[in-house]
Formats: structure tokens, sequence, C-alpha cells
DNA sequence: GCAAAAGTGTTCCGACTACACCCATGC
DNA sequence: GCATGGGTGTAGTCGGAACACTTTTGC
């Protein structure tokens, strides 16, 4: 952060780099973290994303991105996660940042403030397996997987922020193996193909081009074990090879 | 932005959200913005990012971003405007938000503070015409195009944020057509060449295959007039369709 | 046997690579 | 002419798309 030294005092000599602004030029804010978790039931082949009711003002009534204000001494990411750990059990949560919307009038807590207090967002991100999660549910609170054709108009500007969640999740899936944090520790190539297709679209690829392009990249090891779900032909169980993996990375376009 | 409500009044009925703080303990917030403005220096080849000398405390006598703390009513894109407004003229910039740093303890102002106000950075960064450019030095304030491989320790967590910058840039000259907003109305394709070749480096492609691919994009409309500089044959100016890229938009991977 | 799902192979085609080669100018 | 930089063409190769075909199960 670069800027004029905040106090306005009196300092002799240069002047200083910009027109000073009084401290009370200067906006105040709170900063608000609001996650945007999604996950990927398999039964149903949909994607989820995590929403809360609120009970509060503004916005009572409505559904929203789960968040919290960032308190003294906590870094945004801790925020963030404190935010989740009160509404869901999951391990390994890898937030990432997503997108900081600050300006005015954007809350409307704002107008009500005599103190002219503003409030910015920093959204986070991530995808979680839907197996490992439990929501913590109290029956006061409402807590709930929405599928993500289904989200209703959201607080704020969540839905907007939700909107650019996806197009990154879409992406991220795209040149990073999130898919397989998500899958169980040996699955099917099925599993993964189904995962894919539920998150980038029915038709991103052709399943056989898909299975044979993922084993190309030699980050599968078959565990030659095989597993029998109904009818049809049992499939090899496969593992993620994270070392294989490595060189892998920050090359784009892995996948797909 | 989703939390409980700010005051912990004593509502009657449900249980708030959370176990609520108390006003004073959420952190109170002073926002900047820091800008990462890229320049591509034709004549020598380099990739150039603007920075200013600080001349407050703290990092008094450091090279920093150009950069403020944002005022009263003041939207985030509006405080960088301002931030580089004073230091620079350009036309038409783009400024695309970058990262948000808001951990504590990353500003030494906050241990100061009797008020325990915290400082976060959101970022933002840009590619601007050099030629287009005039800074405004005023023989106190330094400002300075630095090229990138000659920037020196930065003030604040602000090196972090140029590489970062600098990552983003090279993928936005990959699936964008910043290049064609940096380079004249009209341009020779070795122009283009030469500017990928400097953010991208030396390597990235041969000539005659990028010169090939981009034509083949049909977004570039010959002028027929030709140009001549110094030896060698005259080369055919060139102009960007921005209607022709329309259905490009979106695209991944449309350059290089 | 038949349907269903897994897994393999093949053909076609477009794209990228790496060059070699031609063209138009200044000197 | 010849050096210099602009511009064109081509042969080889790699990889993706589409789709046919084989294999192994349940019923």
């Amino acid at each position: 952060m670069t800027k004029p030294a905040d106090k306005p005092a009196n300092k002799p000599g240069y002047r200083p780099l910009e027109s000073l602004p009084t401290t009370t030029d200067l906006a105040d804010f709170k900063v608000g973290v609001d996650t945007v978790i999604f996950s990927v039931d398999t039964e149903q082949n949909r994607l989820l994303v995590l929403l809360v009711m609120r009970h509060e003002k503004p916005y009572s009534g409505y559904w929203s991105l789960p968040g919290t204000l960032v308190r003294v001494g906590e870094s945004l990411e801790a925020a963030a996660d404190r935010a989740l750990t009160e509404k869901i059990r999951v391990n390994n949560l890898y937030l990432e940042q997503l997108f900081t919307f600050g300006g005015p009038d954007r809350d409307p807590r704002e107008a009500e403030d005599a103190y002219n207090i503003r409030y910015l967002s920093v959204s986070y991100f991530a995808l979680v397996r839907y197996e490992d999660t439990a929501l913590i549910a109290d029956g006061v609170r409402g807590i709930a997987w929405y599928p993500l054709s289904q989200v209703p108009k959201l607080a704020f500007d969540h839905n907007q922020i939700l909107t650019y969640g996806c197009k990154r999740l879409r992406s991220k899936l795209e040149y990073s193996p999130v898919a397989f944090d998500v899958l169980p520790e040996t699955f099917t190539l099925s599993d993964v193909y189904q995962l894919y297709a539920t998150v980038l679209g029915e038709d991103f690829s052709d399943y056989s081009n898909f299975r044979t392009r993922l084993l190309k990249l030699g980050i599968l090891e078959d565990t030659k074990v095989k597993t029998s779900r109904g009818a049809g032909r049992p499939a090899s169980l496969y593992r993620f090879d994270a070392e294989a993996f490595q060189p892998l990375k920050d090359k784009p376009m892995v996948f797909l």
C-alpha cells in the first residue's frame, strides 16, 4: 500500500506525495469475507453451492454466501475459515481468493451508519468433497447445499460473486487437478468424467477421448482393482499420483 | 458480504448467526489501492513498470507502486485512477483487479496506531501505451519507468504484488488483444511480434509462424500502406479490427 | 442372448514446428 | 551486388474429434 501519511501532520520541507486529505477524508472500512463453496453431488450429477439463510438486517430472510466480518488481528483467510467452520465440517479446505468488491453503496448498512462506515467484501472460493462434509444445522440457522441451477436471488451482490466463482471454478478444473481433491482416494475413470461433465457441461468432450487424454498424462495409477456398479463391465480403480503431476504444474490447459 | 449485525443489540427471539463479536472486536480498516502499470519501450524492447519514490514513513526513500488510500464516497477504481492521474497522463486506462492483501502486520503503521487500524491493499494492473504517457514530475517527487529487470527492493509487499502482476500480464497477452491497445493505430506485424517477444521472452515463438497464426485470426486489416524503416523490405501497416475480434472473445488461448 | 458400461483402436483432419525460400528496399 | 528485414510456402508431425468396435459384467 502506498499513500500519503495518514496523519495530516504539518511536516516541514518537501511537499507530500499528494495534496493530503485529512484523516477524516479517508473512508473507514469494515472488511467482510464471503465464500463460494462448491461441491459436486456425484449421485445426481449436480453442482452444488453452500448457502446460509440470513436472520438479520439487512436482507433478513434472504439466502446468502457464508461470510463474516474480519476481527482484530485476524487474517482474511482466517476469517473465511471461521465463517465456514461454524457452518460446515470439512477437511482440506483450500480457499482461493476471487475478487474484492468495495464500491460505496454496495451495502445498505453504509447509509444507516452515522459514521459513514464502508463495507468491503473479499470473496474466496473452494471446491470440497461432498461426502466429507457435514452441515452444522441447529434447526434455527438455515444452511443448505443449493443446486446451481436453483439458486434464488441472494443478499447483497452475492449473485454476482457466485457467477464469478463459477467461471473460476470451470477454468480451474481445466488446468489444475482439483478434481482429484474432490474424488475419493480411488475412483473410476468415468467418475472423473462425470465430475468434469457436471461442472463443465455435458458436451465438454467425448468420453473415450477424455479417457485417453487423461491416461496419457501419466498421473493416474491403475490399482488393478475392479469395481462393479450394477450392470456393465467392471471398471478399474485409479489413484491420483501427485508426484507424477508435479512437472505438469503451471502448464496451461492440462486437462480437456 | 454476509455477517451478523454489526451492532450487538439484544434482539429477542432467534439466536444470531454467530456468537456475536462486539463492535470493537471487528477490525477497522483503511483501504489502499496499489497499481501495477506496465508499458513497453518499443525502442529498446524492454518491459517497464511505473514506480514512485516514497517520501514519508514508513519506507521513506524506497520505491513503491503508485497507490493511495480510499476516500469517503470513493470507489476502489476511482481511487486507483486518482493515484495515477496525479503521476501520469494517459488515455484509455483499463484497470484490472489483481489481488487483495489484507493480513495483519503487512503494514508497519498498524503497530504504531493506537486505534489498531488495519491496512488492506487492493491491487490493480494495466498495460499502457508508452508513447501516450507523460510522467508528471515536479522535481520533488520521484516518478519513473523501471525496466522490470532492474526493479529494486520496494516498499511494503510491493515486490510480491509486482511479481503477481507480471504473471497476469503475460497470461493476459495470450488470450486477449491487449497488445493492440498498446500499439499505435497502425502497426507492422513485426511490431506486434516485438511486443510479444518483449513481454513473453524471446523464444516464445517463431516469427513466421506467429505471423501466420495472427493473420489467420482475421482480426487484422491490411491498410496496404507500406512503411520503410531503414534497410530491408518495407512492411505493410495493419489495423486491429475490434468487430472481427468480438466472436473470439472468451475463447481461450487465442494468441500464441 | 441382450443390454449396459468399460475400454481399445482407427481414421480423418487441422494445427503447430521448423525450416527453406522469395521479395523489396538501402547502400 | 549484397545485407537486411518483410513475406510466403511446404513437409513432417502431433494431437484432437468422431466413431466403430471389443470386452466383461448383470439379468
